[in-house]
DNA sequence: ATGAAAGCGCTAACAA
DNA sequence: TTGTTAGCGCTTTCAT
């Protein structure tokens, strides 16, 4: 039967040692002989032995989960960083918890509350929208408690992160419409505060400059909740209709499609004048009218070497004070 | 401090009681009066007590998480089916535990054993396609484990179900395409042994018989891993192409969307001529090119629907014998 | 090499 | 109404 709930106790009654030698064997202990090793695991195998992890967790203070916190998981970026974390997880014996802000902080402070007091042993997270103050979570990381962001990182905190060349997406993405002949070119993007628009907003300077062109503000628009509601961005597209630009580079995977969405509600004429690169990782770019020019981050990647480096940190016998960031690739994915 | 490790020792200690006097004026028992109640709640507010939900677990044999197992997190349907799962077990207080069997039933084994043994209090699945045997969760649950299916569900299992009207589905499609005129409606599905496969198969053949069209198998394409690999669809695609087929109805999201995608390496006059018609939960069907019909299951109402039997199975004083199946509408969404 | 016993934080039967 | 005590299943110190 696969499913039995036997405890070292059945074991060590069945086998007529005690408890603790039970516990000791199964965990290969070298103060167990090999005899009485053998004939404990034979029999816990034989039963379909299963350690109740409960106990375990209590006993040891760790339980073998890891906490992930992302705005949503109806997201192509972040459905493929989980798939990442959990590649590394399931190897490594971990399970996972997985929560949603839904790009609120309120719900995420709520989130890591829960996690926490649940004892998941570490967490990994991109901060929500609407995040400022990330203060609570620096009080916990002082407490030992690890966490690795991935995506959305905070500025000060000490920290693993695990991050996209936002400033490369950014630039390639801009030098790729300009080479092109474009001249006035439009940036939507996400809320404010958060690394990732700073860091995309630089790279698109940056690239407005290496080709001669001037930066306006009036061509950026913010959107604050990144694209959750559609709303925004019919506000955004509404906007930069005045503006009169001749191309876009969009900062986010909602926001490009979010943005694709809203132009069909507008002149055809006006749609094909316009070229269009953004940052999404839909699998699906390529069946998506009007076409776009994709900026991919490798969040399966992305989402395994945090895992990693949590999961390190986790194990790890002294306090880790020496921290990475780790800054993976974009990659530019051409159609027209 | 918001994240401090008391127990309920300690507010025993500060307050000269005993732990049970603490723990059950926590809990708010009827034993307990008013003022110690009121003292004990004023003082655990006051230093953020978190009651230590392993201890709780282990005591109770009641973890308040619930386990879910889809195939695949970056699937639009299944996304949404967990934000419905999520919505309700977050409002009664459950931790959601997600993990993927892409597809495998040996991965889907192993994911059901550890969340059982993790003590979970209950399952949400769909079945992996390559499921045939299910029978160790029918042991599973005869030892009192609370398994609810949804959207794949296992034919004889007695449980609580939730599916989406397949047959209605796949009916509504194929009529929608016959009323345009189309007589050769091809249909590309996934593994022949779902439970959605069959349905929907119904559903087109009914369509069919209703408006006097015949059933040719040659127009019937299956894919075993449900458009897990493109491969499978460009097979089934490079077949159908032989057969001069004038619609097609297809039965999946994954399908769906690789099925445009294998179309964009064919002439584009065959791709013209074909209306096609779809099961898929994406957001973003209207930029999708070609442009399709779409079949929507209601897939966030289908996790909450799921979510809650569940629970209430998980906190029913006596064993559940009566099972429901809940069978929720699709809608069609024409695009043209 | 093995066992006895304590304890992780909590709940609950039983006593007072 | 409150306290004492045992115990959930496991690990681990300290004896033996």
């Amino acid at each position: 039967m696969a499913f039995e709930n036997y405890t070292i106790k059945d074991i060590a009654k069945a086998l007529n040692l005690s408890t603790s030698t039970v516990s000791r064997a199964l965990r290969d202990s070298y103060e167990i002989s090999a005899e009485t090793k053998k004939l404990v695991l034979a029999y816990a195998e034989k039963i379909n032995y299963r350690a109740n992890p409960i106990a375990r967790s209590l006993k040891e203070r760790k339980s073998y989960s890891i906490g992930i916190i992302v705005s949503e998981i109806a997201n192509n970026f972040f459905s493929q960083v989980i798939d990442g974390i959990e590649s590394v997880a399931y190897a490594k014996n971990y399970q996972v918890v997985i929560s949603q802000t839904h790009e609120s902080s309120e719900r995420e402070r709520l989130n890591v509350e829960h996690l926490y007091s649940r004892s998941t042993d570490g967490l990994l997270m991109a901060l929500s929208a609407e995040t400022i103050d990330s203060s609570y979570l620096e009080e916990l990381m002082k407490k030992g408690f690890p966490i690795v962001f991935f995506d959305r990182v905070p500025g000060q905190i000490k920290s693993h992160k695990v991050i996209a060349d936002n400033r490369q997406g950014g630039f390639e993405a801009v030098q790729y419409l300009a080479k092109k002949g474009r001249r006035k070119i439009a940036h939507l993007t996400g809320a404010k505060k958060l690394s990732i628009t700073a860091e995309r907003l630089e790279g698109y300077k940056m690239a407005l400059l290496a080709n001669g062109l001037d930066f306006s503000p009036a061509l950026v628009k913010y959107c604050e909740y990144g694209g959750l509601h559609q709303a925004e961005i019919e506000k955004a597209v509404a906007e930069l209709a005045e503006e009169d630009y001749d191309a876009i580079f969009i900062s986010g995977d909602k926001l490009t499609t979010g943005y694709l969405q809203a132009m069909k509600d507008r002149p055809e004429a006006d749609v094909n004048s316009i070229l269009i690169a953004g940052f999404t990782n839909s699998k699906v770019v390529n069946i998506f009218s009007p076409t776009i020019t994709a900026i991919r981050q490798p969040a399966f990647e992305m989402g395994k070497k945090a895992a990693e480096l949590l999961i390190q940190q986790i194990e790890s016998k002294y306090a880790v004070d020496e921290f990475e960031t780790i800054v993976l690739p974009t990659t530019l994915i051409e159609r027209e």
